[in-house]
DNA sequence: TTGGAAGGATGAGAAATTCTGAGTCTCCCC
DNA sequence: GGGGAGACTCAGAATTTCTCATCCTTCCAA
């Protein structure tokens, strides 16, 4: 028994799309161009024979297949990550490259991301660079440095420090949301004040 | 959030690949060569960083990590067709497998299922066989024969050949009336005088 | 012991798919 | 009317995937 079944890859562009009302922003998400996603979502609403989207001049609305299909989609990459992580915890279990620039170095305590925080689970090295190329070539995982951004391609979280130059935290999209990032980002918000609020994403 | 999930198009390498215990026959279902399964599910594995199959000298056994991930992986399948199906009713998700023996494709047309019927939308793949067993397998899902029936358990239809052996074509009953049967059937009335009948239906 | 068959691995090149980048269009808002 | 946003299109580039040919190991039979 075979199954035509709507090409995988092309379900990620949807899922994404769905769930941002964006092409632009999926897009983002994803790592890819709005073109991309565009083309994909396209492709999948080929292969189904029915469109999924309503393309408003202003945004994007799903239809009523849409609106069906959407969390069966989502529930299936939840799925899918769950088994995944079951058998292959190591992925999870992946340790951040940390770029941190010489002043954000000095805004933190003199031993972060050692001392209190127990950063050791998640951070594997820490790089001092303010370079945030090495974020998108994935030389490091993530970059930690006064202000910047924001940019297009990469999400950006802000500690607001009252009075100055806000500490940002700076990944690729697909990052944001990973416990690495989660853990890094709690500690780096015991040592400034609150008030984060996420850009580009 | 979807942080590096495994390349979905491997995991279907690898499903087919584990529910048969076999690259070579998770090929034929899928339609590829055993190089590009053999390939796929490599690839799979290096992006999980752990083996999924034991390679034994003749044929192959899962690890007790594929043993946990197949279930899951099937269920996921299953759940996209369903999901898919729901919205997309009238995408009937599965393209057939075909078995034709060596007189019937002497009786058709050279390049069948190709040439002048487009049949790409319905079929999958023509495998030479004469054996009706494969049919009620699941291993095809039709068989194209010269003569042969009744079958009490499948549905035969007899495409009457005047003064020689009639075209059939051998189904399970519940695949009778789907269109790819009727696609099929169509295309084999075109190339054979008229005069259809169905029996063990 | 040898030869053949079966199944998987491998690697180069071909084929197909997917992505990018630039340009276009429509609509909204000022 | 003009600028901005977001989606679409298309050609060509980049990447991925597949095929094809070949190799390797093991099993089995003579």
């Amino acid at each position: 028994m075979t199954y035509r079944l709507p090409s995988l890859n092309t379900l990620r562009a949807f899922e994404a799309a769905a769930r941002h009302l964006s092409f632009k922003t999926a897009a983002q998400e994803l790592g890819v161009t709005p073109g991309a996603v565009s083309q994909q979502v396209k492709k999948l609403e080929a292969s189904l024979g029915i469109d999924l989207f309503r393309r408003l001049p202003h945004g994007l609305l799903l239809t009523e297949a849409g609106e069906t299909y959407l969390p069966r989609i989502t529930q299936l990459f939840e799925d899918l990550t769950e088994a995944t992580e079951e058998i292959a915890p190591k992925l999870n279990a992946k340790k951040f490259t940390v770029g941190l620039c010489t002043r954000a170095k000095a805004a933190l305590p003199a031993r972060w991301p050692n001392g209190g925080d127990d950063l050791s689970a998640h951070v594997r090295e820490v790089i001092q660079t303010s370079n945030v190329d090495l974020v998108r070539t994935g030389e490091i995982d993530c970059l930690i440095q006064l202000g910047g951004g924001p940019y297009g391609d990469l999400t950006v979280a802000a500690l607001a420090k009252p009075g100055g130059t806000p500490l940002t935290f700076v990944c690729k999209p697909a990052l944001a949301e990973c416990r690495q990032s989660k853990a890094i980002l709690e500690s780096l918000q015991a040592h400034v004040p609150r008030s984060t609020k996420a850009e580009g994403l």
